[in-house]
DNA sequence: TGTACATCAGTGAACGCGCGTTCACTGATGTAC
DNA sequence: TGTACATCAGTGAACGCGCGTTCACTGATGTAC
């Protein structure tokens, strides 16, 4: 059996994403995690604290990936043309947004909480603008080796290709109708749309 | 002085965008409203009910403005080009997604609220997937009158443009230090991006 | 006009419930000699 | 090896607080005759 900390973060995560944040009391967390209450409180100093925690530990990030892109190589070096790599870019981007909309979203019901993530993910230079920029800074690198045409706007295919992603997030987290394109037809339908754009 | 429902309702939308759903409390809304909250009860069968009416009657829309452009007329007997037309779009979408987004997002915390709330608008053929239709409506409007080039994929154009404005709507509400690009720059250089996906 | 009654908007104070949190405790495991 | 003690993970039960909600009420305004 895992250790006790790591079930209940596992717990809280899992509420958090279907009960929702409100309704992911101390009782129901500790019910998921299988210990009492009072054991919540020998991991984590309260509640604010756990959620904290499970932001930190249980939510994937997206700038890893993006970070590995954005150092290159570009250019005919690189392993991967441009196509490829931004298809799979979107298609990373509409999986990482579609796992942490829901959670993500509901810390806008607790400023204080979210301000305090912010802080938290600031200081470490991540937050939720740094996919935008990584990606942005990945097409500036392939614009300097040729590959993107030199009057592209890399900040606003960046934010184009991103921000759709984000909002199809939103939309497949929105409850039972509104459907979204498969990611198999989306991915690529995105980036043969701003491939005009871009080839040089 | 404004009926009390009116006030309640205010006072009630006012807290939901800036102290966060799950501190907008009976209290803190009959305060903000200068009413008891004994009245609050007068007007709405109870808290749920209350919430559903702030967001039915105190959200702005984007519909109405993107149905009327996807009605029409297209091409050479338009008042406006395509391109200032997609400007005035994404300017209108920022700006409302900027509005709505703290307090769209904080239904996440509480998903039956969400769910309900869906249903709601759901019924009406509103909803969050609308805008991205609608806009894709008009670009098709526009294809075939000649004004966009036939072989362009106008929904992914249309995810694109909206999304961009969805997340940078998230973006802004998200605590400091997450700078965007001030609209008047932002919303030209999007439709500059896709300019030459779309011209025939 | 005055009088008696009805309606209405709104209230102060209380209620019960569920929440996060704490407390004194327990039984199992490790350690010293 | 046995014994005495220390440490540790975890608990059941209680606590106080703030929440949404209700209740019996009030004073102002309207209405009938």
């Amino acid at each position: 059996m895992k250790p006790a900390r790591a079930r209940i973060l596992d717990a809280a995560a899992e509420l958090m994403g279907t009960i929702g944040l409100a309704r992911a009391t101390t009782k129901e967390i500790a019910r998921a995690a299988g210990c009492s209450e009072a054991a919540l409180y020998k991991y984590f100093s309260g509640k604010e604290e756990l959620f904290l925690r499970v932001l930190e530990e249980r939510l994937p990030r997206l700038g890893p990936l993006l970070a590995e892109l954005g150092e290159g190589p570009f250019g005919p070096d690189a392993p991967r043309d441009v196509e490829e790599n931004l298809t799979e870019v979107v298609r990373q981007a509409a999986l990482f947004y579609e796992a942490t909309f829901p959670i993500a979203a509901s810390l806008f019901a607790e400023p204080a909480l979210l301000r305090r993530h912010a802080e938290g993910i600031g200081a470490l230079g991540a937050g939720p603008g740094w996919p935008p920029l990584a990606l942005a800074r990945y097409l500036r690198g392939e614009r300097e080796a040729g590959r993107v045409r030199a009057d592209a706007d890399v900040d606003a295919v960046a934010s184009l290709l991103l921000g759709a992603c984000f909002q199809r997030a939103f939309l497949s987290a929105f409850p039972d109708g509104e459907q979204v394109r498969p990611l198999d037809e989306f991915a690529p339908a995105l980036v043969r749309t701003v491939r005009s754009v871009l080839s040089p």
